[in-house]
DNA sequence: TCTATATTAGGAATAGTTCTTATTACGAAT
DNA sequence: ATTCGTAATAAGAACTATTCCTAATATAGA
């Protein structure tokens, strides 16, 4: 027997899986919020944070935690790793060699069960750069 | 002219440096908060993070930001990676190969400045695992 | 020991996220 | 098409982790 989730088709979730996947590089919960709220200007918070919450499950996003604080989302859910701006903040895709999950040694990783690696880059972002080289 | 940083030598200060370091497993501001109160017991949080702030500036110790919520301290000031139990929230030390900075192609970085980079790993600490088997 | 001021305790404030509750509206079944 | 049960909503309260504020305290240098 099957079992039922029920998962209605609503505006507000429609409109927020778009802005993720419009909005690019990442963008977070607030940032997601504001482009909600130019289709659907009644949209509150709580509603972006719980159908965000909804599509992570789904595994239609991915949260992606970084150094500063805040979680952003990310539309793709293939395995990749992410590049912060310690400036500004902003998050993007990096595609290195992705860790071997197989290949750890059960000793180096003090006999955890290894679920996933994250790899987690942080630099300055082209605008930023650009930016501090003029100030100077 | 050599800029003077006035730092005294406070109990708090002193407690606070040891406890992180006699904690292992890199403990939270509040675990550390917790063990720094059964010596001096009127502490407060804000000293605590406040010292903690200072020394991670100073480079006593390093803070590390996993996936699950809240800030950890490493006394390991060294490069080396961590791994995170998704069921209890406990951060440990991971020897893995370090990833070259310079071998990076700009292109696969977004043409970012890179700083630095962080390996986290996420899975189940063996504690967890056996309580885990234990229920089913 | 005295003194200037860095540091503290305590609590208020803030940021980001989750929870609560009355209301709304989707969609299945009439 | 209309009705009806309940999932989803708006609004804001609550919560968690952290930082900020202020008067009181205690350290290091004179």
């Amino acid at each position: 027997m099957l079992e039922r989730q029920p998962r209605r088709n609503t505006a507000q979730k429609r409109v927020i899986l778009q802005s993720v996947e419009q909005l690019g590089c990442h963008p977070t919960a607030v940032q997601i919020y504001t482009a909600v709220r130019e289709v659907l200007p009644r949209t509150s918070l709580s509603t972006v944070y719980r159908n965000l919450g909804i599509l992570v499950d789904q595994g239609k996003i991915k949260a992606v935690k970084g150094a500063g604080s805040g979680i952003h989302y990310d539309h793709n859910t293939g395995a990749h790793n992410h590049i912060e701006c310690t400036v500004c903040g902003r998050v993007c895709d990096v595609h290195v060699n992705p860790v071997n999950i197989e290949t750890l040694n059960p000793e180096t990783v003090s006999n955890f069960i290894v679920l996933e690696v994250r790899m987690n880059i942080l630099g300055i972002c082209p605008e930023c750069a650009e930016q501090l080289e003029k100030e100077k």
